[in-house]
DNA sequence: GGATGCATGTAATGCGTTACATGATTGG
DNA sequence: CCAATCATGTAACGCATTACATGCATCC
């Protein structure tokens, strides 16, 4: 009853727009999927159990040129569960940081798979550069004006600053590991 | 083959120094439990597993006024896998952050419900600057010193610095986040 | 003709969480 | 005596990931 909550994350973006499956999967892809992912095999599994517990209904909605889709909303039932869970105390994040672990068993690696990471750093630094300017592209197309906004508007802003504000810092660190692995072996060069 | 790293979290926690189960468990309470959390079921089962697979091997230990133990240390066969891992490209994060959830979500709930959701939001500050005082304190009792130290210590350090932006990080965001939601409901009361 | 996008699923496996279970010692 | 710490596990359940599967429409 306590964390599980693709289901709340389901029926946040289904509230902000109804949505099918294939959509829901894509904004996972997106907007949503900044703080929370999810595949569409996920999706579908759980839209079926919502679906049961009366939190989503669907509609059935026929295009030309395209197959026919399940549009979802929320039902009543659906809205009032997910005020519960927002006024339940948040669970601690489980944190998994692989690179993080890398950069430790460093340690028990030669220079040559030192320079190896050294070099998987920097891809991952530029993975980290484009999701950033993609934040800042969003922030300007969704965001122009920084007052005279709604409340859903304005809570979804300070999500996205909190993205924008964690890849900065991203950045900013994998900067200091790059100088850290580069002291390390000042050459960069490999050694046999 | 790809992500499921716990098992070389663990190869490096006992490369670091070698360990029982029980100790690995506190540790990932602690030190290691920074990047990477896991339970001491999970730690059991999975170093069952890395001994068939001839990546750890256990000492019997005995120690006077408390029960026995065994000592796990990783084998050349466990560094090996070590390396070949670490040579191999990161995964991206998976994303899970419920208190981003919930602040969209509060677009949903009423001035009462974002009032709960404010000071849950302190509440949880509160955990973030313990969490940082205590890597603070740890990082002036074990890198005093800046300069002047081994690969191993600078690529603790520097994962640990990792975190303190981190921390840093998010603190600042929540007093944003705190910022907007008083914003939304200026005199903070509830209303009918 | 092949790739990509739209649309929805099933099945197998494995990882993680929670609950249950035991038993000794030390300190208040 | 009760709680906490040290020490090691089993069992059940559920969620997540990966692979497999289908089928139509559009664009190059």
């Amino acid at each position: 009853m306590a964390g599980m909550s693709l289901e709340h994350a389901i029926l946040v973006s289904l509230l902000e727009q109804p949505a099918s499956g294939y959509e829901l999967a894509r904004r996972f892809d997106r907007s949503i999927g900044r703080f929370w992912t999810a595949t569409h095999q996920q999706i579908y599994r759980v839209l079926k159990r919502m679906e049961s517990d009366d939190w989503v209904t669907a509609e059935e909605v026929g295009q030309d040129g395209l197959p026919d889709k399940k549009v979802w909303s929320v039902t009543p039932g659906g809205r009032s569960a997910l005020v519960t869970w927002l006024r339940a105390p948040v669970q601690p994040e489980a944190v998994r940081h692989e690179l993080a672990v890398k950069i430790r068993g460093a340690a028990f690696d030669d220079p040559d798979g030192r320079a190896a990471l050294l070099a998987e750093v920097e891809r991952y630094r530029a993975d980290h550069e484009a999701t950033l300017a993609g934040y800042l592209a969003g922030e300007r197309r969704d965001f122009p004006d920084p007052a005279a906004r709604d409340a859903r508007a304005s809570l979804q802003h300070v999500v996205l600053r909190g993205g924008i504000a964690y890849e900065r810092m991203v950045l900013d660190w994998l900067d200091d590991v790059l100088a850290t692995l580069r002291t390390l072996d000042p050459d960069g060069k490999a050694r046999p």
